[in-house]
This record gives structure tokens, C-alpha cells and sequence, in this order.
DNA sequence: CTGAAAGCGCTTACAG
DNA sequence: CTGAAAGCGCTTACAG
């Protein structure tokens, strides 16, 4: 029995069958393939439409060997990021006859679950989006055999797409010197994570290179961990507010922590961008509607990349390579010198 | 040639001969069937090891009949609710040993294709999220046979996850008229949808109940067709500020088409809700952020839903039922009395 | 341009 | 508890 299906499916047989062909014929007819006569092939195409014939996929895979399915690895599901970089890997996928196919590594236990199951097996290159390997893990995704495509991670070995983190991190503090600010602090994700996720201690290193440029000595108290989510950004800009001397700008690692820290600062009582300025990264669809000035990042664009990437290594095998996507500091009404 | 591998991979017969015993047995030793030997068992499982053996799911599947997959359409992938809802199914899914492929039908030009190739026949069972099927596709979808769970949308034959829409509408409208205000908007999608989306319709519906109950005339112009999103609340909203006597309260449909409207009204220089009032539906988690009384949907509570829904119906195919979802009201700071 | 046949790598009655 | 063998429904050299 197939697939969605209780009652008997018509296979190719039924329908050589039919038009009085072999089944190999069958095949190459449907799937347009070359040296078939016209009429053979109109023949076969009659035929199936009458049977209402589909060719199963899971045969035509273990026939042929390929699987034409990406697995997407992400950390989690409902999130704008992933759902945004799934959507752009999707289009090009879909266009060029893939389908993708969906795993979520939200903690280390179901990773290594994932990575030591069979799953990946059922597709034909992955792409892992933010997924923290150990070296032990990436050796055995390593080892499948098929491309692999990073995104937001590097590893050896992987092909990647990145963004230049410490120039995020230094556009964003740059703006925030330019506009005369001095008590700029910094939220964001916690630093010296034990799997190389590397993209808060770069965005830190540039909040540091744009401080140290200009000779502002840093205080350690507006350097605050926490995790790129809304409720991490307003409570890590309470612990700010809460300061003798609360800073007069912030650079939020991400957008999502800029909307928790603005929601902070107004239900402070105070505002933004009168006492405090706010710089998120990202260019979240809600920065527009939260006026908040950031660094884009193309992160549907980070998507489709990874999608073409990996699809050309399918089928041409390439070697690993490094991307770096464009990212831009959009100034909007969130930012404005300290009074 | 297996997915994701180029160098050859060791099969099931590799492994029967590093165990000595048939492939038969070793299939059965390692997924866990019973009467097989302990020490069998165990020799088979080290020689698995050793070989870094990994059953080919193609073939598992083509064997077995079973893909252990279902596969879930929706209009776009990055949107908030889609999002969301897919990740309540995942998780059910993962938990149940299911894989998730993921198809997008944006247009009816896609949505079509979709149907009638043999994607779907790569899965045991489906979701549709807020997917409009003309007769014809659902019909077609019917006959794979698989169990279909449509979220969002009721069709005869599926089994759906929906919520009470009118109800949604009419608490939303009544908490605005319980405030006082007489002058009540309603933002939403367009109604009439040819393809039988009516959600717009049962929340209008919703509205229009609430109003009538109190004897408060209707004014047309305060009926405005939109989109579920961002860009539309704003617009949507800015015809309403133009009004010769514009609203003091607003029902939007969605909460991310109130935080357009609510960008709208304050880039307009009013203030909320000391102007204008306004509720939304959904619980966006930018609702907390955003202050906004919303009607709440357990979005996630509905993917996981329908996950297990499908899949009790790929296990023992029940018949087709309805469930509906509960929706409550959340009184945020957007909402006040009229001044 | 077409067909016969092998093969993809598993699972599953069936028999013992 | 185990094995021999058929079968899942295709695709693909190979031969003609």
C-alpha cells in the first residue's frame, strides 16, 4: 500500500499496460526524457491521465538513488529568523524540483539524536541554520557524504554563509558614537559558548574596536548577557536601568532583544530616543512599526543562498566555500544624540 | 548511490554477514522487534556499529509501505502563524517518530501544481494551514486516501482544527462596546473570497452581532478590506484617520494588522487609547510588547492538534471530526474608554 | 526508439 | 528464534 492511500494505486505497470509499452518506456515518457517517439509519448501520458497515475516517489528514489529532498536543520521552528531563512531556501529549492524537508535540533540531546538517526539519510545535501555542531557531530554529517551548507556558523569542512559580525557590531556602536554618545551598553547573547556559536563575542569585538577607536573607556557593567528573545531584552535593559549610571544608548544584539529593551525604557517612564537610544540588528519586519534604527542583515537572502549553494553542490559537487552576505545600518527614529 | 553519499555506504547485507545471520534478522534486531535473541540481538547491534550501518530510509519505506512522514502545506512560511503552527505539529511529530516536509502553496497556480504532482504522495498524511481548495483539489487530495487535517479552514471529508470565529469577532466588539465606544472600526481581510475563506466573513459576522445586540447603527465606512498583515493595518487605518468622523476604537483581525494600525494612528500624532482603541486577535507575541488587547489563540496548541489528529489517523484511521480551539480576551493598554 | 532484466536496500509473511 | 525468498515500484545500463 502506498503512501495517503488505502485502496490499490495504479503503479507504472498498470499503465504500460494500457498504452502497450514496457514500464521502462513508461518511465522516460513521463519524466520528458529524450529519444522517445512523439506518439509513444502522447500514448503513455493518455494512459496515465486516464489511470490517474502518479509515480511514487519513495520507488523512483531508491531506483535512482537521488532524493531530490534538502534537510533544513534550525534550533527552532517560531522564530523570524528561521522561519525567514527557511521561506528563502524554500523558493529556490521548490524551483529547481526540491523538496525540503524539516528537522528540529532545539537542544543538544535532540541534535545528536538527529545526527546519530538515519533521518538525514533521506535527503540529498542539508542545510543547518545556527546549529551548533561538536566536532565529533560535524565529522559524522561530514562523513554522509552529501553537501552541507552552514548557515550563520562556520565550520570546516561546511560550506557557509555568514555576515560579517564584527562589522555589525561596530556600525551599530559606531552610529550610537557618531550621534555623541559615550554610556553605550550592549545586549546581547552570552560570550564564550563552548560550541563556537561565535556571533555575540564578534558583534561584541566590534562594539569594542568602535569604543576603543575613539578612546571611550568601557564599563564593564553595560556589557550584559542574555539571549536574542524580546523577554531577554527587557529584562537585561531592567538590570541597565537599574544602574547608578544607566547608559545613555544601547546596542541590542538582535531586534527581537531591542523590542523587550524599548518596552523597558517606556514602561520605565522613559523614552527613546529622548533618554535613551536603541540599536537592534536584523531589520525585523516589526523595526518598522517599532521606528527602530539597525543593521539589516538580508536574511531571507541568507536563505536562498544556502538553497543555491547546496543544490549546485548536489549536483555538481563544488568545493566548501565561504559567503558573506551584505548587511547596512538603517537609521530610523530610534537613535538621536544624549540630551 | 545513497542520499547524501558519494563513497559506497554499508547496507543491510554487510551487516548480516559481519553478524552472521540473515538480513531478515538484522532488520528485525535493530528496530526492536520482538523474538530475536538478546545475544543475537547484541551482536547484531555491534556489527551495525562497527560498520556505522544506518537503514536506508528509501528503502524502509518502499519496503514497509509506510514514509513515516506527513506533510504540511501552507501559503507562506514566514508569517508568525504559519510559523507557529508548524512548530506545535513538529513537535508531536518528532515525539511520534514522524518527519515533516514542508510544501508552500503561495498561489492557486502553485497550489495546483502541488496537487497534482506526486509530492504528496511522499507522505502518509497531511496538514493544510488556511490552505483554500476549490472542490476539485480537495477531491483530489481525498483520493490519496491518507488522513488530510485542515487548520483554518473547514472542508467536508477533512478533519479540521478551527476556532469560533464569530465568537472571536463578537467578544472583541462587545469589550469595545462595554468601554463605551459607539464609533466602532473593524479591519480585516476582504469577505466574498470565491475560494471559500471565511474566517473575514465569521469575524464581521462576529462584529456585527455585537453591535446589533446593543441597538448601535452600523456605519459602512467603518468596514475596511485589507490583509492579514502589517503593511495593510497601516493603510487600512490611515483610510479610517481621513474620515470625516473617525472611529475611537478599532477591532482588527489580526494583531499584526493592529500593529500596522497602531503605527498608523500614532504616526498620525493621536494617541492610543487615549484617541483611539484598538483589539486584535491572535496573541503576536509582539502583543506584550505592543501593549495590545488581543483575542487570544493557542496557535501552537492548534499545530499540535492537528499533528495528532493526522497521526492517530494514519495509526488506526478514524473518521473525520471537527475541533474547535478556545479563543479568550486579553485586556492589554490599548483599549480604553472613549474620551 | 523500445524492451527485457537487473537492481536499488530494505521488510515481511511463511516455514521451520 | 531464524532464514530463504518474494516483493515494494520504480530507473537504468545494455542490447537491439
Amino acid at each position: 500500500m502506498n503512501a495517503l492511500s488505502n485502496d490499490r494505486r495504479n503503479n507504472i505497470e498498470d499503465v504500460a499496460r494500457e498504452a502497450r509499452v514496457s514500464t521502462a518506456t513508461v518511465s522516460r515518457a513521463l519524466r520528458g526524457m529524450p529519444n522517445v517517439a512523439p506518439s509513444t509519448r502522447e500514448r503513455v501520458r493518455k494512459a496515465a491521465r486516464l489511470l490517474e497515475y502518479r509515480a511514487d516517489p519513495t520507488a523512483s528514489r531508491l531506483a535512482s538513488g537521488r532524493t531530490n529532498t534538502v534537510a533544513m536543520v534550525v534550533p527552532i521552528l517560531d522564530g523570524w529568523y528561521f522561519a525567514t531563512v527557511m521561506a528563502g531556501a524554500e523558493g529556490v529549492l521548490t524551483d529547481r524540483g526540491y523538496e525540503l524537508l524539516v528537522f528540529v535540533a532545539g537542544d543538544e540531546e535532540a541534535r545528536s539524536r538527529l545526527i546519530m538517526s538515519s533521518r538525514l539519510r533521506g535527503a540529498d545535501g542539508m542545510i543547518l541554520v545556527d546549529v551548533a555542531l561538536t566536532e565529533a557531530e560535524a565529522g559524522t554529517l561530514l562523513q554522509l557524504g552529501g553537501p552541507i551548507v552552514s548557515v550563520g556558523m562556520e565550520f570546516g569542512g561546511f560550506t557557509s554563509v555568514v555576515v560579517d559580525d564584527v562589522e555589525i557590531g561596530r556600525s551599530a556602536t559606531q552610529h550610537l558614537v557618531d550621534l555623541g554618545h559615550i554610556d553605550i551598553a550592549i545586549l546581547g547573547g552570552a560570550g564564550d559558548d563552548p560550541l563556537g556559536y561565535l556571533v555575540p563575542d564578534r558583534r561584541r569585538e566590534g562594539y569594542r574596536q568602535a569604543l576603543d577607536k575613539v578612546g571611550i573607556a568601557r564599563r564593564a557593567e553595560l556589557t550584559i548577557d542574555g539571549t536574542f528573545s524580546v523577554r531577554s531584552g527587557y529584562e537585561t535593559m531592567q538590570e541597565l536601568l537599574a544602574l547608578r549610571h544607566p547608559p545613555t544608548a544601547v546596542f541590542s544584539m538582535s531586534d527581537e532583544m531591542a523590542f523587550g529593551a524599548l518596552k523597558a525604557i517606556r514602561d520605565s517612564g522613559l523614552s527613546v530616543p529622548g533618554d535613551i537610544s536603541v540599536v537592534g540588528v536584523d531589520d525585523h519586519p516589526m523595526s518598522w512599526v517599532m521606528d527602530l534604527t539597525t543593521v539589516q542583515q538580508k536574511v531571507a537572502g541568507h536563505g536562498a543562498l544556502a538553497g543555491r549553494l547546496v543544490l549546485d553542490q548536489i549536483e555538481e559537487s563544488h568545493e566548501p566555500l565561504r559567503q558573506e552576505a551584505e548587511t547596512s545600518l538603517i537609521i530610523r527614529g530610534s537613535t538621536a544624540p544624549p540630551r
